[in-house]
DNA sequence: AAAACCGCCTGTCGGC
DNA sequence: TGCCGACAGGCGGTTT
């Protein structure tokens, strides 16, 4: 599912293609991808305007738009930002909707599962998104450092993984990468927040940091929906060393790996590796 | 405060 | 072979 490093590896390669091209046309077909606006304000608004650039919060992908307004995307479960340069490509079967630069391309949201939103706010307004306004700590920039992370587990009872996944807390983490970190750090996603040593927390801080660079190197995990701004697959799934591998062997000591609900998510981890009581 | 559950959707897969 | 329920999980919301 796109996390932090998909949404950036789509971040990225739109980047060079999406900027600085008057919208020709817009076109929504899931009207409920909408969260504020009606299709015909949405359409009013962007028609005749440019994207001037493209960032990201988290999960979230922001466009600027000219004449001072923001289009936010999320792609949640299945959703995809494709670019086409050739426009006279058919439609994918569930595209909610069409961003045409005229001959210079077209941008289409793709969507399976029709989970993903797009809203237009004017910018900075993220009042409105919820999701967007209380987002955590960028989890690669400065700000988040062992002592910042240290902060946010102690005195607090709840179960790290769970707490790995409170976008309000760290921004951008999903189901693969919290697992992915735990299993590098070898610490048992049920594991108290406030148990952790303060070595477990560098280990942890380190470990989301070099599993979300390394994830970014390799444009991203594609099990099956993700596809970079270009329409490609990704290739850290070749890279996971526990996610969606139980029964495997451990990569790092050959006990066969389980999986467990935790915090309402199927959660990987080697039962020898990751000690439940430490 | 934290956890458990639901709703939103569709495609896939395992079991019968 | 075909049907059916379980499952996948991000996030907002409600309830416990």
């Amino acid at each position: 599912m796109p996390e932090l490093p998909e949404v950036e590896t789509v971040r990225r390669s739109l980047l060079p293609v999406v900027l600085h091209k008057p919208l020709e046309a817009v076109e929504v077909h899931t009207t409920r991808i909408l969260q504020h606006k009606t299709v015909e304000e949405f359409r009013e608004l962007l028609l005749g305007r440019s994207f001037l650039d493209l960032s990201r919060r988290g999960k979230y992908l922001i466009f600027s738009v000219e004449g001072g307004w923001e289009l936010v995307a999320h792609l949640r479960m299945t959703g995809r930002l494709i670019f086409y340069s050739n426009p006279s490509i058919p439609w994918a079967k569930h595209t909610s909707a069409v961003f045409s630069f005229g001959s210079q391309g077209e941008l289409r949201f793709e969507d399976v599962r029709k989970f993903g939103t797009l809203d237009l706010v004017p910018t900075g307004q993220y009042e409105t998104i919820k999701g967007l306004h209380t987002l955590g700590v960028e989890p690669l920039s400065e700000e988040f450092s062992p002592e910042y992370l240290l902060k946010l587990l102690t005195g607090r009872r709840i179960k790290v993984k769970a707490l790995l996944l409170d976008q309000t807390k760290i921004a951008g983490l999903g189901n693969i990468y919290a697992d992915e970190s735990l299993f590098q750090a070898a610490i048992h996603p049920q594991r108290s927040a406030d148990s952790l040593t303060e070595e477990e927390i560098e280990r942890l801080h380190g470990a989301i940091r070099d599993v979300l660079e390394l994830a970014i190197a390799n444009q991203g995990t594609t099990l099956r929906d993700y596809r970079t701004g270009f329409g490609q697959e990704g290739s850290f799934q070749n890279r996971l060393q526990i996610y969606g591998k139980k029964g495997e062997e451990c990569p790092r000591c050959g006990v066969k790996l389980e999986h467990r609900k935790v915090a309402g998510r199927t959660s990987h981890f080697c039962p020898a590796c990751q000690r439940e009581q430490p």
